[in-house]
RNA sequence: GGCCCGUUCGUCUAUCGGUUAGGACGCCAGGUUUUCAUCCUGGAAAGAGGGGUUCGACUCCCCUACGGGCUACCA
């Protein structure tokens, strides 16, 4: 059988990094049956459809280096690719399984159900419309062929008839087997009062017409997976492979990584910015490699020491015995590890490239770009640290006090115009000849460096000095240390 | 509540019956460096609990506890 594989997401508002993950998955085990990787959307639900967010996922899989084979955007054999084109499929296919005794129409409304419902739960039972009790509702199993047709005028649902006392079987491929008595099942809901049918109908439908040959999607679908083996079963359809995928859980405390522990800890769990407000991992100085490496890891390893890994390698080394099976806590702390590691792997030029790169290098002359990204490099755990890293560029003000106390009783000045006088002389300035000098004339390594620093960049962090003295060049050099002698004269008188 | 899934250092994980339980992030210490960072070296740090099975269990089985998911005309 062909791989072919789909990742189904529901244009709901941005994808969240959890379903970046599936989709990843997803992508990872196409290429590894050379198969095909498609993109379905579930836009099913009319209440909850956001715009933009179709256009967003399929943003969030290119910006990763997934493009998908099929989908709505570059279209395939098996279109349409969402699924609120496609009613007629849907229609056809309920039809047929009405026909076959596998479904039936329901017609109770909102209020009968939910008063069952809430005494069920006054009980402490769960409501379930099934063989036990659906004789005394009101569908076309409990009414007669007449009453049926005339409640067929008005508004309707169709549910899936589960036989009670069976057992259903189905098989997880990272899970293994598991067994379902179809007393715990409920009739579901195949298709809406509005004509359009639920997930659960939709996505075995289209997962059979588009061939789909193994379903991976996350761990929420599990328990309804006996459900779709029994529509499956309904059709006389052969079911294809299913792999569930642990979920993403919050760093610390209970439940599933959520918006708003980001928003409350400061990190993204958008691939990319959605709204002005919500920076996404783009935004936040994230190489895709970094995203998708970090990614693979929570929840999958290759069994070797090996963690870092690029898009193809993972194409390559992805397996299913991998794949973990219990939540993995996300830990922006290695999430940033991996970027930095990426960031320091990547050629600069390739780096250059990059939007948030190109935005944090704006005030700098674009000939400069290259070498100050080479300066500071391999201090960066976002690219947006390039920022942050380069402030001493435009100015070395203001003279952090601290080092300016400690260098009180040191002679500064008589360091600075040693510097000067050295700069002065030759175009670059030499770290020999300067140790040379303060080792003659007792001057500590110290106090020299501490003092030229300071000059040049205000504090006492930051990359290499004479790295920084060139590249700000002699006159601007000259200049600085003008200004912290002319400083610390004004200081002491 | 019911059903399903899970459980190795704080976190991500290796181990597929016999290991001093390994690696990574983070943390701590030391080294390199003019400084901070990087980088290098070292350190602290784990099999949820209880029963079995076995010559031998982190590993297989059962129970309990804990965690997660589902329980909608949402996906």
């Amino acid at each position: 059988m062909k791989t072919r594989v789909r990742f189904a997401p529901s244009p709901t508002g941005p994808l969240h990094i959890g379903g970046l993950r599936t989709a990843l998955f997803n992508y990872l085990y196409t290429k590894k049956g050379k198969g095909t990787f498609i993109l379905r959307v579930e836009d099913t639900d009319q209440n909850r459809y956001v715009a933009d967010s179709e256009e967003y996922i399929q943003e969030a899989l290119e910006w990763c280096g997934m493009v998908p084979d099929e989908g709505p955007k570059n279209g395939g054999a098996f279109g349409p690719y969402r699924q609120s084109e496609r009613k007629a499929i849907y229609k056809d296919h309920i039809e047929q399984l009405i026909q076959k005794g596998g479904a039936y129409y329901a017609f109770d409304s909102n209020e009968v159900l939910t008063e069952a419902r809430t005494k069920a739960e006054k009980e402490g039972q769960t409501f379930k419309y099934g063989a036990h009790n659906r004789m005394a509702f009101k569908n076309s199993l409990s009414l007669n062929e007449e009453e049926t047709i005339k409640a067929l005028n008005d508004n309707y649902v169709i549910r899936l008839k589960v036989n009670s006392g069976e057992t259903v079987t189905v098989h997880d491929e990272i899970r293994g087997t598991v067994r379902v008595e179809t007393a715990e099942l409920d009739d579901k809901i195949l298709m809406k009062g509005d004509g359009m049918p639920t997930y659960h109908f939709a996505n075995v439908v289209d997962d059979y017409l588009m061939k789909i040959s193994c379903v991976i999607r996350g761990e929420e679908w599990l328990p309804s997976l006996p459900l779709h083996k029994l529509i499956y079963s309904a059709f006389g359809w052969d079911t294809p492979k299913f792999m569930h995928l642990p979920l993403i859980l919050k760093p610390s405390g209970k439940g599933k990584l959520s918006k708003r522990d980001g928003d409350k800890d400061g990190y993204p769990v958008f691939p990319l910015s959605w709204g002005k407000d919500t920076p996404g991992f783009r935004e936040m100085g994230f190489l895709p490699q970094a995203m998708i490496n970090y990614l693979a890891l929570l929840g999958w390893n290759d069994g070797t020491e090996n963690e870092l890994f690029t898009l193809r390698e993972l194409e390559s080394k992805f397996s299913v015995d991998g794949v973990q099976k219990g939540g993995a806590r996300f830990d922006y702390e290695k999430a940033k590890w991996v970027n930095h590691q990426k960031i320091t792997q990547t050629d600069t030029q390739e780096l250059l490239e990059f939007k948030s790169v190109k935005e944090n290098l704006m005030d700098h002359p674009t000939e400069k770009h290259a070498l100050l990204v080479d300066l500071v490099k391999e201090r960066l755990y976002t690219m947006n640290d390039l920022k942050s890293e380069l402030t001493f560029i435009h100015s070395p003000f203001p003279y952090d006090e601290k080092v300016l106390e400690k260098l009180k009783g040191k002679d500064p000045i008589r360091i600075l115009s040693k510097i000067k006088e050295e700069l002065e002389r030759s175009p670059r300035l030499s770290k020999e000849d300067l140790m040379a000098w303060a080792k003659e004339n007792g001057v500590p390594v110290g106090a020299l460096m501490q003092s030229f620093r300071l000059a040049l960049v205000g504090k006492l962090t930051g990359p290499d000095l004479f790295q920084i003295c060139n590249l700000l060049g002699k006159d601007l050099s000259l200049m600085r240390i003008n200004n912290l002698i002319e400083f610390i004269n004004l200081k002491l008188t």
